[in-house]
DNA sequence: ATTACAATGTAGCCTTGGCTACACTTGTGA
DNA sequence: TCACAAGTGTAGCCAAGGCTACATTGTAAT
């Protein structure tokens, strides 16, 4: 059958809440993964290209409000992958900047081998967005290898 | 770069918000649609197996509470998917029914292709669960594209 | 017919991730 | 200098989707 207990959970290690909630929802849990995740994708794409990287910014590409954006990037301090202090712009933590790169990585796999089986470039960018966060290792690694052996 | 305002939307037609909140966020309805399609596909699988869809199965297939089960069962009701008496198990509606259909047949194809790119079985499973969601109509046809193609 | 147990349902709480509305900084241009 | 627009931050609301704890219903066995 097609179900799961759970789906792939997203390459983010978890803020490691304190004492409370030992019990997790994997699905609670996966998913703030996965805006964390482009959270930190998106904030080294700005800090690359611009230096800096603020909260408007990060809203408008993101198409959400700037306060959704700043409570988000409160959690990516609370996480441990982000640095902010008030008026001064976001920055990446080492972690955060691993992450990113991991993301960086996975995301463009996942274009080029949606390219490969034939997606109109179009699609094959939107739909990577939502696929690459559920693409486990072993996944990836086999998509090397398909691009690999096809050239 | 990598970043759209928003991730490609699954294929649920919403519940049709009355005449409140029409303003909607698109990623809160996209997340909310996926867990509406794994339901649906879920008590398709159950009626089909055992002719009864029942929450506290619904629930442990999936990995959560029943209480949880029976809360997004509600939501399943208003969005006209399906329709359940207390204490008489769940059913699909028309719609629920095409909704469960239309899943199945993408689930299966992600899966093919996953495999036919040397994902190993378990994951390609596995990791479908998450990325069928994100799979446009053009990422879909070129998929069923690429199996035919390659025998 | 009773009773006991499993299944079902309800209530209430939490976090996430949206939003709007309002308040406060900052830094420019007049 | 200082006023004002743009950018930031805060508060408070909502729905989704988790959970636990408790109440109710159904059913099967005695």
């Amino acid at each position: 059958m097609a179900h799961h207990p759970a789906h792939h959970a997203p390459s983010v290690e978890l803020p490691a809440e304190p004492t409370q909630a030992r019990r997790f929802g994997k699905t609670r849990t996966a998913l703030s993964a996965v805006v964390l995740e482009d959270y930190a994708e998106l904030i080294a794409d700005l800090l690359a290209a611009n230096g800096e990287a603020r909260p408007t910014d990060i809203a408008r590409r993101l198409g959400v409000s700037h306060a959704t954006a700043i409570k988000t990037i409160a959690r990516l301090k609370r996480a441990g992958l982000a640095t902010a202090r008030p008026y001064r712009g976001v920055f990446l933590t080492e972690k955060g900047h691993d992450l990113a790169d991991r993301v960086r990585v996975r995301h463009r796999l996942v274009v080029d081998v949606l390219r490969a089986l034939g997606v109109p470039s179009e699609a094959a960018e939107a739909d990577a967005e939502g696929i690459e966060h559920y693409v486990s290792e072993s996944t990836l690694k086999a998509f090397a290898q398909f691009l690999k052996s096809r050239g």
